[in-house]
Order: C-alpha cells, then structure tokens, then sequence
DNA sequence: TAGTGGTCTAGACCACAAA
DNA sequence: TTGTGGTCTAGACCACTAA
C-alpha cells in the first residue's frame, strides 16, 4: 500500500488522489465496489477530512466514482460519455460499448513531420515522426482506422512493439515514462475516400466521424498527434451538458 | 445585489453560486473582470472561506472563472470548447467563433409526439409538442438546421414567440420558469438528404455533423428534443480530455 | 510589503440509508 | 441506532504577484 509523503513538495490531496486513481484505473476496485468511507480514508493516511473530500470531488467530477448520502462512496462503471471527458483507449472504449475489440496494423515506419503536423506537436517541420496506422474492428468488423504519430526523440524504438496485441498507450508508460496528462481534439464529419472506404468496408463518400487529437505528456510537451476515421453507421459520441 | 437567505433550505454554497453565476452569464462582469477576492465575498456574504472556495473551484470546472494565484480571479472568456460543456446558445456559439448569426425560422407548429421523440422526452406517444425548425447562418451563410420539439403542456403557447431574432432559451426562462439543468447528446456524422443540402446550400450527400439532444428542466424533467444537422464544412467541435 | 489564491487542520451539526 | 456523505465554521501557514 502507498503512503502519502510528508516531506514531499506534492500537496498532500494530490498525492492522496494519485493513490486512490491507481486502485481505480489497476482494477484493484472494481466498478459498483465501495470505497473506504471517508472516516477510512482519514484515519488511514492521517489527513483531515477536507482534504479527502477534496480528493473524492475530484475523482468524481473526473467520473471514477460516485457518492450516495448515506449509502458510501463508490467505483464508478465507465460509461461511453467518457470518451468525450478523459483518454480512452480504443480497447476500453469498445468494451464499455459491449464489443469486442481487435486491431491490424496497416503501416509503421518513420516519417519526417509535414508541416501541419509539426505545428500541432511543436516540433520543427521534418524531425522524426514514429508513424503508426491501425486498422480498429469492433465484433470482427471494422470500426475506425487510426493514424498515430508520435515525436521520436521522446520514445526512441517504440515501432519495435507488437501493437496489434498491445497497447501503444502501455508501451509509452512501461517504457518511456509517458504518461498523458491531457488531450486537445477536434471532431468533424467528413465523407470517405475511396481507400479509407475500402479499409472499413463501407461504399465510398460515406459518413465518417473524424477525431484529431494532441496528446500531452507530464510537463505540457505535446508527443502525439492522432487522426481517427470512425465508420459514421457504428460510432456515436454521447456526452453531457451543463445548465 | 442579491444576497443570502439563511431561512433556506437551499445550501449556501448553491446560493452563492447562483448568485456569483447570474453576474457572469448577465454580463455584469466581463470576461477578463476581476471578480471580488475571496477576502471580500466573504465579508460581503458572511460565509466561511471554505464555502467561498467551493463555490469558486464549481465555476473553474464550468469553466466561467479561472484563478491565478498571488493575481486573482478572474471571469473566463467563453471559448469554443464550451460547446461540449455547457449548453450553448447558437448565438453565443457563433459569437465565439467570431462569426455573425442570424436566423429563419422554416417551421414553427403543434405536431403529435412520435414514438422515438416520446421515449427521449418520456411522454406517452401523441402527446402535443411545440415544434420549431429554423435555419441557422453564420454571417448570412448556411450553418446549420436546428429542429427543437418541446413538451407543449409545460410552455403552452410558446410558439407565439418571435424566433427569428429572440431566443427560445430566453422566452422559456422568462414566460415558463423553465431553465437548463443538464442536457444528454449524442454525436454523429451523416449525409445531407436532397432537402437538407438545398436549405443548407451543399451538395446532395455532403457530410453533415448531426447532434440529437434531450434537455432536462429543474426537477430532472425533459423538456426539449434538439436535432441539429450542421455543415461539417463549417463546424468543429473542439474539447479537452483528462489524462 | 501587502494582497491574492493554495493547502490544511479540527471540529460541528445535518440528512439520509440500512439494520 | 449507527454509519455514511453533505454542509459549514474559524483559523493557520504557505506561495505567488505586484507595487
């Protein structure tokens, strides 16, 4: 079990919240399960009870978990509108949906960055770009393909991966230290070429919904800029709005 | 000035909130205003820092204020990504695009609920909805096309309204006491139908972004059935994502 | 140096759910 | 009745900004 640091520099709540999302997002609690009540979570790592309720407001506007008055706290299931709040993986995104998820991948190589992309990721026009292209099926059938472009110097030899089986999300942490910390996406309708129509198995200037996003790591340093081409007819984004 | 009732049952925190929300959505303050220092609206409303602190992170997560530490607070200018946030006027929405808006209304009339709108609005089938469609521009050009259904019995008539220059928002707030409380929608991308492409002067089978959205009133009831078919040639939705 | 927001504490009383 | 989360207080010290 992690404890909460007093010497560190990191405020207390943030550590605290670091340890609680990790139970959550290990799978160590598992959705619809109760968490230590707050009279718990107090005792346990010596802080006053304003700042784990400063810990579990965050965690719930994040949507990991929800309160009930009188009931307890608990581990929140992932919903679809999630994609539109944090990073979802592909995987873990289908699987919310209830289907079965399965990718191929149709190229990976290194690129020297275009222009419009260099912009995005900050980086000069022309440094090496880690390009990787997956076809995404949902049940066996394709739902999207995806096209990753990662800044090189940052995770030098990822391609090396097998990112059919695995994720590229996993490699970046496990072997780079990557974590994302947030995420800028745009999101169009667009119609289908004939090779992307191709790839998904749809006739030609079909609908596609078309997602690009930059990816940040830890201090702000934009590391992937990614482009999804949904099959319009099996993906929709939902999501919630405030008054 | 509004101030605080303590003979309520409503939560100081939530009155507060309403009240501080009221000066920024008025445009009593302006975006880039300072707002009063916590020193002060704690003077001014007799409350504790902490309930003065609540208050101000719920109007950071909306997005309206952001703090600075050693600086202040200050009011937030309304960005593009609200539009996945908070229920956004078309008005305001075009505003922050920095285009002009405008629009005519094509349709405005009692129709019978149909199966699918009954169930979203969860009414029984046939019940009498209020249905307005109306062209949207963006400096007298084409942006979409907006079909609102609302639930006659609780605005009954509301059609009466001049829809092409005041908004419906506006006249259900002020004649109904019907406000936004939260809002589900769903996002998708589709192709213009021959009628859909000529009001909205594309070309027949062009791609359009089409959000469908359940808006709820105080007591979690559905008032409002919105479709909205934009041109994607036009419109982008942008947003931010957690790590 | 003065004024701002950021973090943290200890303690109180209330509302709701379940046994 | 007990245990949970919801609301609220008074007060402390720190970190940052600007004068």
């Amino acid at each position: 079990m992690r404890r909460i640091d007093r010497t560190s520099k990191l405020p207390l709540y943030h550590q605290l919240y670091q340890i609680l999302r990790s139970h959550i997002l290990s799978g160590e609690w598992q959705p619809g399960d109760m968490i230590p009540p707050e009279s718990e979570l107090i005792a346990r790592y010596q802080v006053s009870r304003t700042t784990v309720r400063q810990v579990l407001d965050l965690l719930t506007n994040e949507g990991l978990i929800y309160r009930q008055q009188g009931r307890g706290t608990f581990v929140a299931r992932p919903t679809v509108e999630h994609t539109l709040v944090r990073i979802v993986n592909f995987t873990e995104d289908m699987r919310v949906r209830g289907c079965e998820p399965s990718s191929r991948v149709l190229f990976s190589g290194l690129v020297s960055a275009p222009q419009d992309i260099a912009e995005k990721l900050e980086i000069e026009p022309g440094a090496e770009l880690a390009r990787l292209e997956r076809l995404r099926l949902a049940d066996g059938e394709p739902m999207g393909v995806e096209e990753s472009y990662l800044v090189h110097r940052h995770c030098p030899g990822i391609l090396q991966g097998d990112y059919e089986s695995n994720s590229l999300r996993d490699a970046l942490a496990r072997n780079y230290g990557i974590h994302w910390t947030h995420a800028k996406q745009s999101i169009r309708a667009v119609l289908a070429t004939r090779e992307m129509a191709n790839m998904l198995a749809v006739q030609p200037r079909s609908a596609l919904l078309f997602v690009e996003r930059v990816s940040y790591s830890q201090e702000n340093v934009p590391v992937e800029f990614l482009r999804i081409y949904y099959r319009a007819d099996r993906y929709v984004l939902y999501n919630e709005l405030q008054g």
